[in-house]
DNA sequence: ACGCAATTCACCCAGATAATCACAGTAAGG
DNA sequence: CCTTACTGTGATTATCTGGGTGAATTGCGT
């Protein structure tokens, strides 16, 4: 039965923008129906016959619906696309009004980041990430080494800010996994460094492990600034979930490691020895 | 206090988004602090100490925060901006796969739509109001009879709806409350008959009624099928929420009142007399 | 007037969520 | 080294929302 899991999903994922269990499944019911009474959307959707007036009201209310008051009431759903559309409407209104808030609440205590050393912030959901990365990369001051192990991670927006590094006359170094991304990197950022990492093992799980995690970035910052992100691949139920850690601090412990790991997997044949500790 | 009025909205904001209360109230504390401790989040936002840590572990999971593993864990929250990227990205996904698997249920019984007549149906929301108003201006074949009472609804894909009805030869007739939104329906719509509508009762409350209700929108399609729209003004929550109802068929009680009601509206000198019940 | 279905209302129960407590680790200072 | 205060985790209890059920009311057809 496919039929009952894109049912079960749409019920799912009505939930998750805001109804109550018994409003998705009525809702649901009558996007099927060109019209309804209360009797067959119970019977359609599992919703106790008494309880669909109340859901439906909401519904009603939220326009979702439409209701005719009749003797045996009738409803029937608005276009799918109509809905999308008034769902949205209504979250965009909330987010403006949400930043618009936080932005008058935000004048408190602003003492300037003062010891930026040894910390080590985790973060995790691939927006957040990106825009950390782009950050980040926006603050180098010397030199920017970014190991990207998945193409999708190659965003326009990250070129963009590599760019930006060039013209700064910053030293790009980029570390890709096949020669594929890497041709396509040096076709965008012709001044930019661009190496097929030595680093195989970075780029598959190892062997041994039975975690089936993947680095996904690697990005290393003045020699200064480190930020690692992986995804699990193993949890299926939606986009593999990303995470990150990022630490700043010359003598942090994680970022002079990451500087080793650099220094070797981009010149593999040489011997660099950067300063440690 | 204003502060705390903007704080409390922000928390509720955040709950409507589906986030829960403990989770809100700590992002909106974590929002006024560059950095902060759960001692310190507690104490900014009412949150027991104990049960910071767990709010703050689901948020960052949604990528609305970092969290430094130290020994007094630090928290920080993204710029707001970034969470409410973030935030949309989350639903845009969920919509998109909303609209795609309704789009894959609906092969249901869809046995066209019989027998519309007496049809009166409810539905609110300006969004999905407006929709049924182009809808409806879309499928006349004779003509369009429009009386609009509030600028706001005057939208530029009204017209272009309007604009298409006048293509296909049919009446149009938009009768208006002033001579402000006469000049630019006019100027928008060359060949459509503007009036400046003679029912001053319709675009003021009657002054003897109690409720603050005026009716926005007044549309007439074929003498047959008729839509009506209200705005509450009492309820300053939201915006003001319109509420319409629209029927169908010719000997349809509220269309005849509705026919009725146009023509002594629109030609006050006249006594037209259309054809009744 | 009667019966049946439609609709509403009021209540109960369960799971989720808020609130509190008790305890085990950890850092700081004497 | 020991004390002390504090941080973090887990268990426990209270509260509340919302799902589930049946009775009471309304309205319609016969």
């Amino acid at each position: 039965m496919e039929e009952l899991s894109n049912h079960q999903r749409a019920v799912e994922l009505l939930q998750q923008l805001g109804l109550k269990e018994y409003e998705s499944k009525c809702f649901v019911a009558l996007s099927q129906l060109p019209k309804a009474t209360a009797k067959e959307i119970s019977e359609l959707s599992d919703v106790p016959r008494t309880r669909v007036y109340d859901a439906v009201r909401v519904l009603e209310a939220k326009g979702l619906v439409e209701v005719q008051h009749s003797s045996p009431q009738q409803f029937r759903a608005v276009m799918t696309d109509e809905a999308a559309q008034t769902l949205r409407r209504e979250f965009e209104s909330r987010t403006e009004t949400l930043v618009d808030v936080l932005g008058k609440l935000e004048p408190t205590n602003f003492d300037t980041d003062r010891e930026i050393t040894h910390e080590v912030w985790s973060l995790s959901g691939s927006t957040s990430i990106a825009n950390r990365t782009h950050q980040l990369i926006g603050s180098a001051e010397q030199e920017v080494v970014l190991i990207l192990n998945r193409r999708k991670i190659l965003t326009d927006e990250l070129l963009e800010h590599l760019r930006n590094a060039l013209e700064m006359d910053l030293d790009v170094l980029v570390g890709t996994a096949n020669d594929e991304v890497r041709e396509t990197v040096e076709e965008a950022l012709p001044d930019a460094r661009v190496f097929v990492s030595g680093l195989e093992w970075l780029h598959s799980s190892p062997a041994d492990a039975a975690d089936d995690t993947t680095i996904s970035r690697l990005l290393l910052v003045d020699k200064n600034t480190i930020l690692v992100s992986s995804v699990h691949a193993n949890q299926p139920e939606r986009e593999a979930h990303e995470k990150a850690v990022f630490g700043r601090g010359f003598d942090n412990g994680i970022v002079v490691i990451a500087r080793r790991l650099m220094a070797t997997g981009l010149q593999p044949t040489d011997d660099p020895g950067l300063p440690g500790t």
